[in-house]
DNA sequence: TGTTATCTACTAAAAACGTAGTAATAAAAA
DNA sequence: TTTTTATTACTACGTTTTTAGTAGATAACA
């Protein structure tokens, strides 16, 4: 039911999303961290293996496709953080978000928007 | 910089914060895995390797205490979930947590709340 | 067509993780 | 005081993760 990846997995799933699909090389482009071609090449394959992504030819090469929506993965994460870091509460977890000082005013902004639609549609 | 727990060291950190302290028999009647008496123990006595908790004496056994807040460990944990699993958007953390079924009006309100205290401050 | 570069398959090995047993010790109970 | 119980120290072992090398195949190029 939860998906959970480890830490580079979860670095190769992250160039998957953003890049749509890629192959071995241009993940291991992306990753920077310099490891060796078949580092990366191992990493996919596990990941294919637990069905976190797919592949399909292209020329000599495959095309990997991640299998799973971010959107998914990510609320899995999620949850599983705020039940053990935040002691359940989704405010806690918005407390910081809010006291980052990473996050600008736009964004504050928008996400109050966003609780603002999601409340409107109750009154 | 950053903190990062195993999934097992998660969860014994997470009892760590929620009793303040904990002997190692209390953490695993919590923990409710039934693991052993010395896989706690170890799972403890490599998490204070590691910095992330320490242990003071109480009779015969050992009282640990966790070294690192849980807000810190806390916004690690998120800043890397947004950064690989929400493109960096702390909104699209937020969207989730919105969009989530077992998030009350309550809390949602309390969120909003949040928010415009911080965008308060600046106009 | 022969050579070079690229790619996958297979294999491996060190480090980390998760789990736990045994021995020693200290406290509590009988 | 002897026995039992709870606890830590030390050790171990199978699994997973992380990293990568080597061999063989395929495509590109000269």
């Amino acid at each position: 039911m939860d998906i959970q990846f480890t830490n580079r997995e979860l670095d190769v799933m992250a160039v998957l999303w953003e890049m749509e699909s890629a192959t071995v090389a241009e993940v291991r482009e992306r990753l920077g961290d310099d490891l060796a071609y078949t580092t990366v090449l191992t990493i996919l394959r596990t990941l294919e293996e637990k069905g976190y992504v797919d592949h399909t030819q292209e020329g000599k090469a495959y095309r990997y496709h991640p299998a799973v929506e971010r959107e998914r993965a990510g609320a899995s994460a999620v949850n599983r953080i705020v039940g053990k870091m935040f002691r359940g509460s989704p405010e806690l977890l918005l407390t910081h978000l809010v006291s980052d000082r990473d996050v600008s005013d736009e964004d504050l902004e928008r996400m109050k928007q966003l609780l603002d639609e999601r409340l409107g549609h109750k009154e």
